[in-house]
DNA sequence: TCCCGATTAAATCAATTGGATAATATGCTT
DNA sequence: AAGCATATTATCCAATTGATTTAATCGGGA
């Protein structure tokens, strides 16, 4: 498995205020949805006294939502990107395992360690509810890592018809959010700390289990 | 492929007006979850002039909520229930393919035909932005026939550990929920109409993907 | 030290929200 | 037709929301 750039959110430190309301408005968006939070909710985990703070640093709650989609898109996107170019450096071809390996790991560990993670529960939530906002704040252009990895599975399913190919391409989509941000919840569930849920292996698990999606036989 | 149950929400006609809100709300619901949807959109969508109707008929916004998740909760519990007890009932064991089809087939076509598909959206939407009011609202009494298929699943999953079993049934719930609601967002996004989206055959094959998750061989 | 920009705090605002009440309309039974 | 329960409509209300404006505070450089 090759190794994954651990860069992560917040690297080049912005005012402290200002990573304190992201932190806290993304905690809290993943928790209730954008549309269960308040400015001031925000503003009062984030430990200031005021709501304004976040009309002051961000313009508006819809720009901070923006600013938090935006954040944690381009950072996975990098850290694909960064990952397919070094597949292809290698020289010899990826293994099925690898490319699905690009599509989950970059997902994790986007908050500084101890931080609660909370980004794919967040952007489930709010591509669902608001697909329109999602899109556009994405602008087509931190999702190419995205797409790399999904014109690479198709050359595992030459064994299906493409509309069959591009069902699976949906099917996997929605396996990954929806795993991804069931395991966000485990974790912050933490009633029972060090739960199976945060190892690395339930992970490979969950990437066995894509790569059994991709392979699974055509239908008869 | 044993047939299902074809009973649908609002079965027996309650006041039309109780009626138009529910499937109003859900529509909305589904798109904007329940906290980006105002009373007021509520009932002008089912053709009131006035929001006092949802107070009215419901008692409250949240007393709405509740209806509509139990509807549907029930409607598709009793037909999980009443598939899994034919199946026992033809005395020969039932294939993987079958109990899988329990899980599949009754979370689909709950509106009346010609409605448009939401209750997936909704259910998935709610329960991750407000985890304690859906479980509470399932009192732990509609979702016995889920618990049923779960139980009979794990019996096809014996080559695996304990722990990676319980694993898998949490990623099956995840891509249950995640593909089910992506299909009723491209089945609502009628831009195409009669897409591969509306046919049974993405569902089998759907139910196929699944089955190979559970038969995915041991992590090495 | 003093001043100035940047940040935080406090107070205020218009708009929206869910809910409640009162007035009116509808339809069924007698 | 009259009476009555049910349902709808039209207002009203208190609380909350996001945003803005104004005042206080902080920190660093001349």
């Amino acid at each position: 498995m090759q190794a994954f750039p651990m860069v992560r959110l917040q690297e080049k430190n912005e005012s402290d205020a200002v990573d304190a309301l992201k932190h806290a408005a993304l905690k809290l968006f993943a928790k209730r949805g954008v549309d269960g939070v308040t400015v001031r909710e925000i503003a009062a985990a984030a430990g200031q006294k005021n709501h304004g703070a976040v009309g002051y640093h961000f313009g508006s709650k819809a720009e901070l939502i923006r600013t938090i989609v935006v954040d944690g898109a381009r950072l996975i996107d990098e850290r694909r990107n960064q990952a397919l170019d070094e597949l292809a450096a290698s020289g010899r071809p990826p293994e099925l395992d690898d490319v699905i390996r690009v599509l989950v790991f970059p997902s994790i560990d986007l908050a500084p360690p101890g931080e609660e993670e909370c980004y794919n529960r967040f952007v489930v939530l709010f591509a669902m509810a608001h697909r329109d906002l999602f899109m556009s704040a994405l602008e087509n252009r931190w999702n190419t890592g995205y797409q790399r990895c999904i014109d690479l599975l198709r050359g595992w399913m030459n064994h299906l018809p493409k509309r069959d190919q591009t069902e699976r391409i949906v099917f996997i989509e929605a396996y990954l959010g929806g795993v991804l941000s069931a395991r966000e919840t485990r974790l912050a569930d933490s009633s029972r700390a060090h739960s199976t849920w945060s190892t690395t292996r339930v992970l490979e698990h969950f990437v066995q289990t894509i790569a059994a999606i991709v392979k699974a036989p055509a239908l008869a």
